[in-house]
DNA sequence: CGGGTTATTGACTGACCAGTCAATATAAAT
DNA sequence: ATTTATATTGACTGGTCAGTCAATAACCCG
């Protein structure tokens, strides 16, 4: 019964499979078969689709980042002075969304594929320049540029490291604690040096 | 030809090849084999000795969390005061050891492992608890507790975050200017509250 | 020396899995 | 209605690997 047109509704069922069983797995030690079966179909038709379980993670890696991107590109849109910027990155940053067990448990294995996987250091590459600009463009309004630069790589390094910690201890800080605390780092730096 | 008392001598040359297999791969997709090749034996001994890969992944885990604490202990006993204590942990956090490439790979992959297995979760979290409790003690003698807890938890995340990115880019900032930058952001704090 | 213990090997097994493929079904096009 | 293109399946293959085991060797003690 092929109706047409399915390639992109398998494709996204797919990638949210994948996201899903690695959340379940909490690792990539998922099969194809597994992938597909939470999709709905076949594991042939996982191969048809995308070639190999390296795409798989590719197509899924992306589908994370781009809705990571698009998070931090409507905050900033609404923010209307730099150091708004700054605080719209880090919101977008721990949206509910990404907060999610599963996306938190695809994020780091993620991290740890890029080690392995060229196109997937890549991508990460990509976002992760993209971040650093995004808050360095912002302080640079508001700091020298040394002093910019040294507070971007605090705030860079603080949302990687606050997003490990959740990974591991579930019971660790909320999402608005987390914020608080980043902010406060900004606000502290900020004040130190008008 | 068995030398009696070969054991210990088995084990330390299966963990430190497990860590350099780690750092090879990537990724803990390594097997017994490979490792047990380069540790020069056997895989059949190295089952022998440890009975399961999973073992084996854990004494490796073990391994370098020990180094990393005796480092710790080591940073502190000679700190003199709560402010030296600060600057000890996170020193210790970024001795050289810690910061070959193998041995930043090993502590991605387990941080991910622990998701996974319940045993490398707990020693993951002894560690962290350790960490945690060594970093407010020092700085609840120079703080109010809110405060003292807050920045404990930006340092800690400040540490594992330097260390992840670490991991992704290979050219990112070295081990002393980490170092300088975390400090700084403790004396802010300090000299904001004195 | 001979029985007990430790060391060590490599072959073997059972399971699993990524990727392929031939077969089938069905819609649209000519 | 025949062709053509897309959709879909599940069986199959080749390879890999963790863990087991039987066999062998060498030391130690009595």
């Amino acid at each position: 019964m092929p109706k047409l047109g399915m390639e992109p509704v398998r494709r996204k069922a797919l990638i949210d499979a994948t996201i899903s069983e690695i959340g379940a797995a909490g690792s990539l030690d998922v099969t194809v078969g597994r992938i597909a079966k939470r999709a709905g179909m076949s594991s042939g038709l996982a191969h048809h689709y995308f070639g190999s379980k390296e795409q798989i993670f590719l197509a899924a890696m992306r589908h994370i980042l781009s809705l990571y991107g698009a998070e931090v590109r409507r905050a900033l849109a609404i923010a209307n002075n730099p150091r708004a910027r700054v605080t719209a990155v880090v919101e977008a940053s721990f949206h509910r969304h990404n907060f999610d067990p599963e996306t938190v448990a695809a994020w780091l294995n993620f991290y740890v594929y890029a080690q392995t996987v060229p196109d997937a250091q890549r991508l990460l590459r990509v976002y992760s320049r993209r971040l650093h600009s995004n808050l360095m463009f912002a302080l640079r309004q508001l700091l020298p540029d040394a002093e910019a630069d040294q507070l971007t790589r605090v705030v860079a390094s603080l949302i990687d490291g606050f997003y490990i910690r959740r990974a591991l201890h579930k019971k660790s800080a909320s999402r608005t604690e987390i914020i608080a605390i980043i902010e406060a780092v900004v606000d502290r730096h900020l004040g130190a040096t008008p």
